[in-house]
DNA sequence: AGTCATGTTGACGA
DNA sequence: CTCGTCAACATGAC
């Protein structure tokens, strides 16, 4: 669920409800819910792995975190977070982070940095990235300032991709190679996307919890790297490190 | 059955 | 105050 690509489809699969007026509103959620009585949904964004039900004047900002999950026109057997109750058909949201973002959606978000987003600016991506001197590889695509949108997974099969170890220092790598990464992690986030939409996702990856390499066949070393530790599928071999 | 993970925030202590 | 570390959250795949 959480990576870019699976909130576009969230947003494809709850576009029907843009333009409908909200009846009522059930759930645990902390926020005021009776704020959103009556009113009705202007337009449904993404950006990153937020997902965002716009109002007039402000906007609903959900993050689906690891577990979240969501159901349209059904329940599930569990405490809703937040569920969205219209004239017609129900949106149902589970474990996952809700606030209200106040205003304009254009002055929270940078739109250019979301890998998804028609206004992805790799330009943009490349001059933060190389103000990432000291930063592993593996970490600098996990920043979502940098690359919004970009989980575990796409940063796995992305570094795998282009041959480049996750442990590599960001201003080790040669400028050519950054402009590859970076033309490559929106490349590889569509791929997702089609082959999620197929649910066919898993059946696509080709360094993501295996066990050998598909090039060399040398095992495929699984490591808890960088300052955020999260684990890393990669092939000593094949993935250069630049050191 | 127990372990672990597509993620982020906020508390806490140095 | 800032920085680093880690608990907390919570579901489901294997």
């Amino acid at each position: 669920m959480p990576e870019g690509p699976s909130i576009i489809l969230v947003k494809e699969n709850t576009k029907k409800f843009i333009g409908k007026k909200i009846v009522s509103v059930s759930g645990d959620s902390k926020i005021d819910q009776q704020r959103l009585v009556n009113q009705k949904i202007i337009d449904i964004k993404t950006c990153g792995k937020h997902y965002l039900i716009c109002f007039k004047g402000f906007t609903l900002k959900i993050h689906f975190l690891m577990f979240g999950s969501y159901l349209v026109n059904e329940k599930k057997d569990r405490q809703v977070r937040l569920g969205l109750i219209f004239s017609k058909g129900e949106l149902n949201f589970y474990t996952c982070a809700i606030k209200y973002l106040e205003g304009d959606i254009n002055d929270h978000y940078d739109w250019s940095a979301d890998v998804m987003n028609d206004e992805w600016d790799p330009k943009k991506a490349k001059t933060k990235l190389k103000k990432q001197n000291e930063m592993l590889v593996c970490d600098a695509l996990l920043e979502q300032d940098i690359f919004s949108g970009v989980g575990n997974i796409i940063k796995n099969e992305v570094l795998y991709r282009v041959r480049l170890h996750p442990e590599a220092v960001v201003k080790d790598i040669p400028s050519s190679k950054l402009k590859t990464l970076i033309d490559e992690s929106r490349i590889y986030s569509f791929e997702f996307l089609n082959w999620k939409r197929n649910l066919d996702l898993k059946r696509h990856w080709l360094v993501y919890t295996k066990k050998n390499c598909l090039r060399c066949h040398l095992p495929i070393i699984k490591k808890y790297t960088g300052v955020k530790k999260r684990r890393s599928f990669f092939c000593e071999k094949c993935q250069l490190i630049y050191n």
